[in-house]
DNA sequence: CCGTATCCCTGACGATACTG
DNA sequence: CAGTATCGTCAGGGATACGG
């Protein structure tokens, strides 16, 4: 799992996608922790979450906007530049997924432990 | 929202459903909150969450056990008899679901009105 | 009472290609 | 650069009915 201010990008086959808990839809929580360190682009965004796409992650921008957890800034430049920043709601969001971070580190290798538990013994003798 | 030890029933149409976050599938949350109070059998479980079908709980309930969140104990009688219990592991999960809790009074409202807005503004003048 | 079996529908997600 | 358009897949979830 990257941490907030990595310049590592976000790996989408990490454990945390096993975690029980998520953040509106598959991006919105990695989005927050993208621009809990300030305003990104676009690009940006996209380089950081590797595996997205330009059409999901426009809809996960335009979702968290209508629900006013990223505002939207277009800069009438060319070449063109937007930029995303999180709202105060938007920011009211990283404690939460700070304490979801803290129980996955606590606990999520034990889940993951009882996963491959259950199935190695579908069938016991 | 239900409060977990109300004898009153889970709403599935309540504005929790709107929160921007999910803990496992739709129902493992409230599966964990009526577990809080004790052990539960399957009908308790259903009555309790009056919108969930016998095969939709079955199958949360089965994920649930298989990533060590619940056991589940069957009693050889007539009628049969089923209890769920939450295990550690999954009494570790209430401090994270209060958090949620929390923060959906602190800022639901807000981000539903955002939404309304947003709904009421789709075409400025 | 405690489930399982079927069927179906919708919405999230992704691949690919194209545009202002 | 910052998206949109189109298409396809797949799993979650629900209705209904039946079984041990």
């Amino acid at each position: 799992m990257a941490t907030p201010r990595d310049p590592v990008t976000f790996d989408p086959a990490c454990p945390s996608s096993a975690m029980p808990i998520r953040i509106g839809d598959k991006w919105t929580g990695m989005v927050v922790r993208c621009l809990d360190g300030g305003p990104r682009r676009f690009g940006e965004l996209r380089q950081t979450l590797h595996a997205v796409t330009p059409k999901v992650l426009a809809e996960t921008l335009r979702a968290m906007e209508r629900d006013g957890l990223v505002t939207r800034t277009a800069y009438d430049e060319n070449p063109p530049r937007v930029e995303y920043e999180l709202t105060p709601l938007g920011r009211s969001l990283i404690g939460l997924i700070d304490t979801a971070r803290a129980w996955a580190e606590d606990h999520l290798p034990h889940l993951l432990a009882a996963r491959q538990a259950a199935l190695a013994r579908p069938c016991e003798d």
